[in-house]
DNA sequence: TAGTTTATGATAGTATTACTATTATTTTTG
DNA sequence: CAAAAATAATAGTAATACTATCATAAACTA
């Protein structure tokens, strides 16, 4: 796996980044950095002059990849779910059995993340917990219209597509693909952060419950 | 309905506020034009100085009333699930059959709100869809759990409790009635917030289905 | 190797935000 | 009518989220 992933380069949107940031040593470091950063102070505290001061960089030489710090968000839970979108695939392409395959899908997206060096700057053990207790600003917001038609969002709507067919592939009588496959991914991320913050909102003990509920929910549904 | 919710005020952990706005006229017109403010330039845009400007005040009397929009964001938020818990237990009181409960239940905290005029200085429809827009960004904090213990979550957490409740009551066996609970009221807000701007991922046509959606989806799992 | 892009750094400056503090004026109430 | 309470007006601060300009260093190019 390791080595596979690298030599693949997740594909973001190029509008999200005024230059490219896996193009250069200082652009790997905002990556890197950011995602630490974010993650200690939270999004709201992050800002680009103290990601400049850690990385012993200038503001303005990070304005040049990023046009603000929301658009870096963007790029790092894009990065995310094309990483997530990436094990998904390679973690059930060969299951031929659908029910299967979509058991082996529910573990993928619901489980934490653990370590994974593949991609040396990139922490996703952090960025997954980012994706937690971030992710829902990077839309919920007034411009979401207007950069969901630039395609800010492809990769996460890919992702639900997939999970969606799985899911249709189960039972094609199933009236609700999508909204369940999307409920599957954002209750995940919501899942986790009760546990974390708000434990008697859920059942799970721990974080690898969830793909227990979440797998009978799912099978219970489909194969009624 | 009217009359009776008149006479009831909605019961709010008084360390968000530090003057309660339900106390004087300033205070219903913070919380009035806040709530339309909010919903036209969302809550980033939003701040103390231009809603003193749209009510003739000044900022500094607001803050009179909330450190700052933080607490009175939770302090709308709390309003409405406060509101909302009271609709979902006084339409279900009188439902002795625990299956026809939860079904009415569901329907409740998955509809989008309709009108209501009881509370004059209050838009219920534009406080939904703050609720929509804004809840996650109430408690994606890093201040969430020091918040937490303060008790400004209560409102909420007893309505996922009550939720919980009803579906243990359908039946005691199902293992996870707390995570279902909260799946159902995260999840109907994520669902409302789909339809509005990423279609394509909910198979809900109008907002009137997810009432369907919820349903078939808890009574298939509790049935099994 | 000199010349020229290109990348980064340093500095300064702006409008806005999110407040706090102080004082003045109104309004309410006893 | 006086005192207290509520609100308004004004000023000020540190930080944020940028933009613009100029300097310098590194890299590639004729």
């Amino acid at each position: 796996m390791e080595r596979l992933l690298q030599s693949i380069k997740i594909g973001i949107n190029d509008k999200i980044y005024l230059k490219d940031p896996e193009s250069s040593d200082l652009g790997k470091k905002i990556l890197e950095h950011s995602i630490l950063m974010i993650n200690e102070m939270g999004f709201e505290g992050f800002t680009f002059k103290k990601l400049g001061a850690e990385i012993g960089s200038n503001e303005s030489s990070i304005y040049r990849y990023f046009e603000n710090k929301h658009k870096l968000l963007l790029y790092l839970t894009s990065w995310y779910w094309g990483w997530l979108e990436y094990q998904l695939v390679f973690a059930t392409n060969s299951i031929a059995n659908p029910i299967e395959k979509l058991q082996k899908a529910i573990e993928i997206v619901t489980r934490t993340t653990a370590e994974d060096s593949s991609f040396s700057h990139i922490d996703e053990v952090k960025l997954n917990k980012i994706v937690i207790n971030e992710y829902s600003k990077s839309y919920l917001t007034k411009e979401v219209d207007h950069e969901n038609k630039e395609g800010y969002f492809e990769i996460y709507k890919r992702l639900v597509t997939r999970l969606s067919e799985m899911i249709s592939d189960v039972n094609q009588k199933y009236p609700y693909p999508a909204s369940l496959a999307s409920t599957i991914l954002e209750g995940s991320l919501h899942q986790h952060f009760l546990l974390d913050h708000f434990s008697s909102l859920t059942d799970c003990q721990k974080h690898t419950d969830q793909a227990d509920y979440f797998k009978h929910l799912v099978l219970t549904l489909l194969k009624g």
